[in-house]
This record gives structure tokens, sequence and C-alpha cells, in this order.
DNA sequence: GCGAAAATAGAACGAACGTCCGTTTTACAT
DNA sequence: ATGTAAAACGGACGTTCGTTCTATTTTCGC
């Protein structure tokens, strides 16, 4: 039931790497000077799934071209035809792994309308999403910090977006009365916390043989208990 | 108020940077020639220091040695007289990191019997073990994973030992009957993933005007919400 | 204030890096 | 079968890396 439930939004959102691949190379048409769009997706599919792997074992910074040639198939000299530089590589996962989150939630909330199915809905798009490109999620947490300041200006604007987004959420709820009175954006962030530690984790999730859509109900439980007791009590002073 | 929670813990539990420093030369007496115990302390000191500053902006593998030596002060061979290379400098902030956030644990929950205290207590020692030694942390962190396996092995091991002490505190409070039935690893690995937010998004925190105990009781709040709705709402199954 | 010992600075070294480019191979039109 | 342009190849280049070594300076008991 949940591998389907994964599978079909995958599906739909066209959340593998080929469909991303493919999307650059839409994208950057003209900067690749490749004849057949379906071999240069196959060969630019393997270059970046190489490069993840590669650079979430060891980092980015380590990884050489000569063993993401050896990795992924290509020359040395074959993957210029593909990137302008290594750390033009970095920038390229980077950029499209932040716009396909930011597409994806945006979809999925389109016509949903009460607080409560917002956040279920919120959770479940963005764990479904980093669970079918984890491996590009992780690289784009740990390799952020060493951008280059314009681009990472724009990562760190993209990580506000999507906990704009649950913020937004529980503004929504509170005005509707259905909260308590916590700072929006500070429940926004543990929400977000809980959400990245799938993806950052993912070893220890899988040990425990927890699935998506399991931890995707934890932490719909979690945040709802967190957002319904917060009007309960009051913030306590320290003595 | 605040402040000096964080200055008397942090005192009491000798978490500056100096004073671990001052531990690792103690260790590995012998494996570092320099004559004056107080000399070699401030020169280690020095060159952790800039290695974390360093490090946690460009990455461990991207910072140079010649970097290094410009910011610590200290000449390219007079590195060599405290570290063995540059891999085992990394090994060295990693090992103590682990194991200073372990002793803190233990000693500040030593004489706390009651669960409600002793999750309280656990959840401000690690945001303020981590708020005193931020960058030791984010450090360890980003570079974990980048360790050779003996290394990495025991990273991980220190990770579940500190989520052990939440679960066995949860178990704590169910056996008295005092939280719902939910499963208390998949629980203290919430509450961790929000304690870890602390130190990985430290730059957006401080833009909120969050100070860390602040912080210590919206966890202490969010995971005994968590934990008193567990018993009440039986898990949903999807349709 | 002198001389032995310790510590430093930075040049030198071999290895390995990212990048480039001349050559070979491939694939398709004729 | 043959010609031609695209694509891949892999060695070479200049640079920079981690590490070592030595000439020089500093330290400190006497």
């Amino acid at each position: 039931m949940e591998r389907r439930s994964l599978e079909s939004f995958t599906a739909r959102h066209h959340l593998d790497s080929r469909s991303l691949c493919a999307q650059i190379l839409e994208a950057r048409e003209g900067a690749i000077a490749v004849r057949s769009a379906e071999a240069a997706t196959d060969n630019l599919t393997r270059i970046i799934e190489a490069t993840l792997r590669l650079a979430n074992r060891k980092g980015f910074a380590a990884m050489t071209l000569r063993e993401l040639a050896r990795e992924s198939g290509l020359s040395l000299g074959g993957l210029y035809a593909y990137i302008g530089s290594k750390d033009e590589l970095a920038r390229l996962i980077q950029s499209w792994v932040s716009r396909t989150l930011r597409r994806v939630m945006a979809s999925a909330l389109a016509d949903i309308e009460t607080s409560r199915m917002r956040l279920a809905t919120a959770i479940e798009a963005h764990l479904l999403t980093t669970e079918a490109l984890r491996e590009w999620f992780f690289f784009l947490y740990m390799e952020a910090h060493h951008l280059a300041s314009d681009e990472r200006r724009q990562a760190v604007a993209a990580e506000r977006n999507s906990e704009q987004i649950f913020a937004d959420i529980i503004r929504q709820g509170q005005s509707e009365g259905r909260y308590g009175a916590m700072n929006a954006d500070i429940a926004a962030g543990l929400i977000k916390a809980m959400l990245q530690d799938w993806y950052l984790k993912r070893h220890k999730h899988g040990e425990r043989g927890l699935d998506v859509t399991a931890y995707a109900d934890t932490v719909t439980a979690a945040a709802e208990a967190l957002l319904d007791a917060s009007g309960e009590t009051t913030t306590t002073t320290h003595s």
C-alpha cells in the first residue's frame, strides 16, 4: 500500500533522476553540444547519479573528476561536453532540487483547502518528494553551505520558502481557531526539522523498518499534538 | 537570565574550546613534542578553532593547510608539531566532541529521577552543550559521513547512544503510565531531530531572536505534547 | 651574555588535481 | 562502400595539494 503511494506520487510528479536530467537539458538547450536528446539524457543521468553516489559517500570536494569519469562510464574529456566545470555541476544539482521541491509542494497543495488537510498533505508531499530524490536532497543539504554567496542565498531562500508554507498553514489553522497561540514560524521550524531527519538519517529509519508513509503519519500526529497543545499551557518563565 | 544559565553550564562542564584542547593534549601526552603545556594548549586551541572556522565555511576537504597556517598564526611546518596529518586533525575533533556530549549528558542526568524532570533536563543539557560547542558539533555533523569506516562507526554509535538516552527516559515515563504507547525509539528520533536543528540552523534561530533556553522550553513542550497525545489516538490506516 | 636545545618559517618535493586539446572512434548520409 | 561531422577518449599541462626538510630564530639554564 505504502509503496504504491510513493510510486504513484513519484510518477505523477516526475520525481526520478532521468526526468530531472531531461528537464535540465531542455532548460540549458544550446549549452550542451550533443546531438541526440535521448543519448544526452542518458549520459547526463549517469553523470549526475554517479556524482550523487560519490559525493554523498566522501564529499563533493573530495570526489575527483577521474573517479566521476570511471563511475559514470564516460571519459575525463567526455564529461566536459555536459558540464562547464566541476563547480557548475554542483550548482546544477542544487538549483534543480530546490525548484523541484517548490514545484511539487505547490502542485500537491493546489486544491486542498482545510488547514488540517493542508498540513497532512504538505507533510506527506515533502516526505515523498525527498524520499523519491533522496540522494539529491542529501547532496543539497550537505553541500549547500559551501556554495558561492549568490547560489547560497538562493538555497537559503528555497529553504525559507518551504518553511513558510508550513507557517502559513499553521496561521490559517490558528485564524480558524483550530490551533493554540504558538509562534507559527517556530512551529514550522520544528516540523521542518522532523521532515529533514527522514532523508538525513535514512539509514537509521531503514533499519527500524519504518516506511515513508508511516513516518508521515507520525510527523503529522506530532505536529497536531504540538499545535493543539500550544494553547493550553502558558509559556513558563525561568526562576 | 538565560545567558547566565548557559554560562554557568558552560563553566560547570568545562565546555570551552581551550578546556577541550587541554584535555586532548593531556590524553595524547608524548605524541606532542612541545615544551610548555601552556603554550602547547594555546597553539592547539588556535589550530582547532581555525580549523572549525575554515571547515565550517568551506568544508574540511576544501580547506588547505596553507590557509589553516595563516588563520591559526602558525607556520606550515609548525602545524606538524601538533597534528600527524590533516586527516588525523579531523578525527581528533570528532572523537572529542562525541565523548564530551556523552560525558555531559551523563553528568547532568546523574541525580535526576522523575521521568518528567529527566526529559526536560536531557533536552536542556543537549542544547546547552551544543550551543557552547556549536562549531565543534556542526563540524562533527557535516564531516562525520566522510570518515574512514572505523571512526564512522564510532560516530554512529555516539549518535545512537545519545538517542538511547531519550528513548530510555520515554520508556521510563511509559512504565510509570505518564505517556501513551508510542514507539519510544521513534519519539526519541523526533526529539533528537529538533535538538540538532538548533546547531545546524543556528543562523535562522539567531535572526528570530530565540535564545537557547527559550528553545529548550519549546522543545520540551513539543516533546511532552507528542508523548501525552500518543496514547489518545490510534494510528490511522490509509485507504 | 653565551651556547645548547627547541621551535619556527617557508622553500622544496612528489603526487594528484581540474582542465584542455589533439586524436580516434562512431554513426549516419550518400 | 565511403565520406563527414559529432562524440568520446585519454594523455599532457600548469597549478596546488599534503608533507618533509633545513636554515634560521628564539628560549632558557648557567
